[in-house]
RNA sequence: GCCCGGGUGGCGAAAUUGGCAGACGCACGGGACUUAAAAUCCCGAGUCCUUAACGGGACGUGCGGGUUCGAUUCCCGCCCCGGGCACCA
């Protein structure tokens, strides 16, 4: 008798042997007539090893890719390794071993994890970023942004993280702190940096989200706040006296410039250049307005920039409303940010929240030029609350604009703004230019030299790859590595023959990640950086199919993306807009409520896991615990409830196949016994739940519990000696494990393929066709009808799935507990929900 | 403060369109097998009250209201947890 245990270790190494002799096994078909489906989950960094998160990840990924074969799609499921990156140099100096060793052990070591956790990937397109073969195209499209005017250097504060020694992207910077030493406050320096003109991209960045419908809502969300889109108004207010230079004029930006008549004050940043002017002419403020610049900086360290207490210092001089020639006090205050709009606002303390504070605060006069709409009572209509803030409102007291409203106010005054040259409607962003810039070793050069003569010169195309030295001394201090290596620094300048210097600053590692998947399209391409027309056949017109990974790249990695594919548009090597058509972002993984992290000491590792128990139960629970979208609490306990459950399955298929018989492959007979039925009805069930999910939601939690229920459906049907009920007959037992280990094969590859073995069969499993669902074998032919009395479960009727109304109430009336329930009471109402339940209505 | 999620047994969760709340799994209890244990198989189980027992009843999806014959699901008001944004002018 077959009843062994199942010996994962055993079988899970064999196939895993058996795949890797197989390389065509899960590689993209050249010239298929199969639909094309491209599935991606985000690229690791190699760290040093896969942690849970990644086997989620994967795992979630992996099991569509094989839903997506066995549908007889022509599957691209690639992998690879964002590689280049500060670790690796933190590593070296630890280790003293080079960056280039320390990744790829990693990469190896990762590789065999992977390998050994079945995820089926196409290696042949591996992509590794550090190797000059993918980082030289980082180059070639620098160069052609730089052809563009798309890159381009500047000199201005950047974030500088002093435990990274390197400049950081507006991106990186939380609250105040890098995103990688959440404890480290972020300095402002002043740098030459290289930039990319994200900006040009960013209104269409923002209405492209619209398109997005796979997107979750919340990545739109997030993207839509990060590019921060703002319509208003640039006024110019001349200034009195003899500040700054002649005829210098302080513009400020709006977004309410249909209140200016209710402005009482100028509010300056106190970075704004011209307080620097004020302070040489008044040395008094000096003190004054460095104490704001602290209270300032000090708040956006901590992060609570929203919650500082406001302040600020009258500076002395005067700015004239150019709509009414009024003059308006200057103020110096530490709630203006110089980084966002000019610098400087129009205080409007009757129709703003923080103008109303500060006016407060500092007794300056309140102005009323908006009331409400009508509605209100006359009394309110003319005193509103303060501040009135509402968008939209009656315009009085503004001499030729009283009597419009705040909306044609808002068109008329900036047209008379601009009419009269002192202003114009404009649009701003949150979003900053992306700065590439990094004082690092491990990553990108950037191709580009600065000669004495002829200034910047961009490395010729034909001299590309700018190769990354091996062999260089890193240290954490001291900028560039890279400029303290001479053979590398020293250069000819291309134009006129004369010494150059080398750029010695490396690219952004988000420079990496922003185009690799159209990489993989075409690995192993030396003369471009992809095929345009191969591009076009994974991509189709809206982008990678289906896009996996977590949210933490709402923001950064996602929006880089965007940009480089529309950048890569306008260069004409790409149709499609959008990179990626669906997104799929899954939760956490955490233990006991919490982060795993070594200092809590609640960290399970993927090797840990499928040593004690396989990858395959280790990736089923990982969709088992939860939805992929919500975080999972990793219990050991539940893994062990998995590790049972393919236990089941093994031991049943064991004692259950008969592939030598001769009427295995029978067809499954028409007449069958109500036992067989059930097994049968059960089936066809299941593969519809499993096959909706695909579809659809993506519950896979749901779909592997209706796979336990079909496995003890089954074990309901053996008898004392573990043999199947006779009652079932040979073919339909056959059927019914075949698609049992067809449903399984996506979520738990080893046991499907040493199973599907096991039933006789030859054929690729990847390749056999995917269950399907019959919707006659799946119907009930009686059913259980609730049957309530006021609303509550008073009884149950059996009755025929196609019973009507009459026949259900017949049933109810004669049943016991409903005649109980209504003796002697009038009914009202009969409600009738077919093949759900029946409510009567009773009077009380 | 604003915008998204989420709140259901001892625990992870399910209920896809307003129709039997708690599928599936864990932990737990009981039984079978065993000299014994492990493994395995079977059975039980929301809470409370009631009954010798079979059974019966009430309550129950964060809280308070509402709509409805009927609400975990829809509406209004609140509380808590997680995430994002935040003097953005």
């Amino acid at each position: 008798m077959r009843d062994e245990r199942y010996d994962v270790q055993r079988v899970e190494t064999k196939w895993s042997d058996r795949w890797q002799q197989d390389p065509a096994l899960y590689a993209a078909e050249p010239n298929s007539t199969k639909p094309k489906y491209y599935v991606l989950e985000m690229l690791p960094y190699p760290s040093g090893a896969l942690h849970m998160g990644h086997v989620r990840n994967y795992a979630i990924g992996d099991a569509l890719a094989r839903y997506m074969w066995m549908n007889g799609n022509n599957v691209l499921h690639p992998m690879g390794w964002d590689s280049f990156g500060l670790p690796a140099e933190n590593a070296a100096i630890a280790n003293n071993t080079p960056p280039r060793v320390w990744t790829l052990r990693n990469i190896d070591n990762m590789k065999a994890q992977m390998k050994r956790l079945g995820f089926g990937y196409d290696w042949s397109r591996e992509v590794t970023t550090c190797f000059p073969e993918y980082y030289r195209w980082n180059q070639w499209f620098f160069l052609k942004m730089y052809e563009r005017g798309l890159a381009y250097r500047k000199k201005s504060k950047v974030n500088w993280c002093p435990k990274c020694c390197t400049v950081l992207a507006n991106e990186q910077v939380v609250n105040g702190n890098c995103w990688r030493h959440e404890d480290t406050p972020v300095e402002q320096r002043e740098l030459e940096q290289w930039f990319l003109r994200i900006t040009n991209y960013a209104d269409e960045l923002l209405r492209d989200l619209e398109k997005l419908g796979g997107w979750p809502e919340k990545v739109r969300t997030m993207q839509r706040n990060w590019i921060g889109r703002s319509e208003g108004a640039l006024v110019d207010f001349e200034l009195g006296g003899t500040v700054g230079p002649a005829g210098s004029k302080i513009t400020v930006f709006t977004t309410r410039v249909d209140t200016i008549y209710g402005a009482t004050s100028v509010q300056l940043a106190p970075e704004h250049p011209i307080v620097a002017d004020m302070i040489a002419k008044n040395p008094d403020l000096r003190a004054k307005v460095d104490q704001l610049i602290a209270e300032q900086r000090k708040a956006k360290e901590v992060g609570d920039i929203g919650e500082i207490e406001k302040h600020g210092v009258f500076t002395g001089r005067y700015a004239k409303n150019p709509f009414n020639q009024e003059a308006l006090p200057i103020w110096v205050a530490n709630y203006i940010l110089m980084d966002y709009g000019t610098g400087a606002i129009m205080s409007v303390p009757a129709h703003d929240e923080r103008d109303y504070e500060f006016a407060k605060k500092y007794k300056l006069p309140l102005r009323l030029v908006v009331l409400p709409l009508g509605g209100d009572t006359e009394e309110t209509a003319m005193d509103p609350p303060l501040p009135f803030v509402a968008e939209d409102g009656l315009v009085v007291n503004s001499g030729e604009f009283s009597g419009l409203t705040s909306s044609q106010a808002l068109k008329k005054m900036a047209e008379h703004a601009e009419k009269n040259g002192f202003g114009k409607a404009t649009v701003t962003f949150r979003i900053k230019d992306w700065g590439v810039s990094r004082q690092r070793y491990w990553g990108t050069p950037i191709p580009m030299l600065f000669c004495e003569k002829d200034g910047i010169v961009p490395v010729p195309e034909k001299d590309l790859p700018v190769l990354l030295p091996e062999n260089v001394e890193i240290t954490l201090t001291g900028g560039s590595p890279l400029s303290r290596v001479p053979e590398f620094v020293n250069a000819t300048c291309p134009k006129c023959g004369g010494p150059a210097r080398r750029e010695t600053d490396t690219m952004d590692t988000f420079v990496d990640s922003a185009w690799y998947f159209y990489r993989y399209t075409d690995a192993h391409n030396d003369q471009k950086p992809f095929d345009s027309a191969t591009v076009a056949y994974w991509f189709g017109d809206r982008g990678i199919d289906q896009y996996i990974g977590g949210v933490e790249h709402a923001i950064l990695h996602l929006i880089y993306s965007r940009f480089w594919t529309k950048v890569m548009r306008d260069l004409g090597l790409v149709k499609n807009g959008e990179p990626v058509e669906r997104l799929f972002t899954q939760g956490m993984v955490i233990k006991e409520g919490a982060k795993m992290s070594k200092s809590l000491g609640n960290v399970v590792t993927p090797d840990e896991m499928v040593a004690r128990y396989g990858a395959d139960a280790a990736r089923l629970y990982s969709l088992f615990a939860a939805p992929p979208d919500r975080d999972l609490d990793w219990q050991d306990s539940g893994i062990e409830g998995i590790q049972r459950f393919l236990g089941r399955v093994y031991r049943f298929v064991m004692r259950n196949a008969r592939p030598g018989s001769a009427e295995w492959r029978q067809p499954v007979p028409k007449q069958l016994s109500p036992q067989a039925r059930q097994v049968q009805r059960k089936l066809h069930q299941t593969i519809k739940r499993v096959t909706d999910d695909f579809r659809g939601r993506w519950h896979f939690n749901t779909c592997i519990a209706a796979i336990m229920e079909l496995v003890n459906e089954l074990y309901a049907t053996e008898d004392n000696n573990g043999q199947s009920s006779s009652a079932i007959p040979l073919p339909l037992l056959a059927e019914v494990q075949r698609d049992l280990i067809l449903l399984l094969a996506p979520f738990a590859p080893y046991i499907a393929h040493e199973l599907w073995e096991t039933l006789g069969e030859h054929g690729n499993l990847l390749r056999a066709p995917w269950p399907k669902y019959e919707p006659e074998l799946a119907k009930e032919e009686e059913i259980e009808i609730p049957v309530q009395v006021n609303g509550k479960v008073r009884g149950r009727v059996r009755v025929p799935a196609d019973a009507d109304q009459a026949l259900v109430e017949q049933r109810a009336f004669a049943d016991e507990k409903i005649k109980a329930a209504i003796s002697g009471k009038k009914i009202l109402k009969k409600i009738y929900v077919p093949g759900k339940l029946l409510n009567l209505v009773v009077q009380k």
